[in-house]
DNA sequence: CGGACTCCTGAACACATGGACAACAAGTGA
DNA sequence: TCACTTGTTGTCCATGTGTTCAGGAGTCCG
């Protein structure tokens, strides 16, 4: 009871919500610190991991004392799932609107590229990602179960629809997506590697552009599909 | 001084050391028990990355007391690394006797089949080296700068070759290689994402075959290659 | 048998961590 | 001004952590 009620308001109603905003106005007080300290847990889960992330770090780096953090968030559970979220939401738009009426070549190098523009603007979601499923999705599992499994789905029917019609090579659709999934979140996630074996500091647009363009090419020939001009 | 003298000495002693065996013997307990508790590391290190992991977790997976597993690895770092090291042995063989007289198109395509081999064998091993880079590499820093670094310039010189024999299609040999990197190793780091969409148990061998086709099927042809006999 | 190793382990410790909480400050609308 | 909500923070605590250490058990060989 003596547990403060408003915490956590904002999480569970979106930010968007006020379908009859009522009840808590969120304020800009709590919009704008809810922002900086997902924003700080986001380097830090990234940096760290889950178990490895902790509560005192993720203050510093938002500039607040730990207990303002968990005044917000009341656990680090919760501020887990928030950060994920915000993150999917951003995700689920990409390649979502394709049809079967769409040329493949020009849906797939779309894809690849906003792909690889994601990998650029937000590699801590990328990377934060990649760890939550490479530990096994403990918190993902039902999301990819769902969301995802239904996602897939609809893509490959698209896929598959193109190659019976003849407009692109017999490729398996579903690892078709793979490939492109796990090439272009390579350059978010595996960043340090890249940089040092190719001795740069820091990358550039146009890697980014380089990238894009490799990948185009050869996915695209690799499915028998010409280059869009 | 109350340091016990032989922690670790199988550490900095490879295992095929004894070029003058003399000093101490390893004995086969140390031996299989230092392997018992790298097999038990990699799993608690896979599972929660670097700082989740604990020692309590990795004694118990190995089935014996903390006080033990440290006398074989004197700290959690050391643990680690030793690790690592068997790991990187393990990779560095791959692909690394190309040469430019060689089929390009038998030789890519071995360098993948291998790589998702690697990928069904030791699934760990590649979650474990993927978490490390994600997490900014700080104990593989100094491996990617050096080791890997010529590794790649080697590889790509031979594309390179290959590449002004006419032999292949006008590709950047550093992409294409993280392409290949990149896309078996998802088979290993996101196995759990793959299973979840695919709504499988678990993996069997056909599926990696299954992949290993694609690919190879898919990146050959992207890069202007038959596929061969 | 006996000594010199190799191997094993329970207990202890200093420290960090997630979280609870109560008191306090700031904002807000009447 | 006043009542009430919202925001802020220092302090406290139980739990878990890496690591040390001192002593004991096993094993091997002369």
């Amino acid at each position: 009871m003596t547990k403060n009620p408003v915490a956590d308001a904002a999480v569970s109603a979106r930010v968007e919500d006020s379908g009859n905003g009522r009840r808590y106005r969120p304020g800009r007080i709590r919009e704008r610190n809810r922002e900086k300290i997902l924003q700080a847990a986001e380097e830090e889960f990234a940096l760290n991991g889950y178990k490895g992330a902790t509560i005192q770090n993720i203050a510093e780096r938002a500039g607040l004392p730990k207990s303002n953090v968990l005044y917000y968030f009341s656990n680090k559970q919760r501020m887990y799932a928030a950060m994920f979220d915000d993150i999917l939401g951003r995700w689920n738009k990409v390649f979502s609107d394709v049809r079967p009426e769409h040329d493949p070549a020009e849906a797939l190098a779309s894809f690849i590229r906003t792909k690889v523009e994601m990998s650029r603007r937000y590699p801590l979601a990328s990377r934060l990602f990649a760890m939550e499923i490479i530990q096994g999705a403990p918190f993902l599992m039902d999301h990819l179960r769902t969301n995802m499994r239904e996602w897939v789905r609809g893509r490959t029917e698209v896929i598959q629809q193109w190659i019976d019609d003849g407009r692109m090579a017999e490729v398996d659709p579903v690892q078709l997506i793979f490939l492109i999934w796990s090439s272009t979140q390579h350059y978010a996630d595996f960043q340090v590697q890249i940089l040092m074996v190719e001795n740069k500091a820091e990358y550039e647009q146009r890697d980014f552009d380089h990238a894009a363009d490799f990948l185009t090419d050869v996915i695209l020939r690799g499915c028998g599909l010409e280059k869009p001009t």
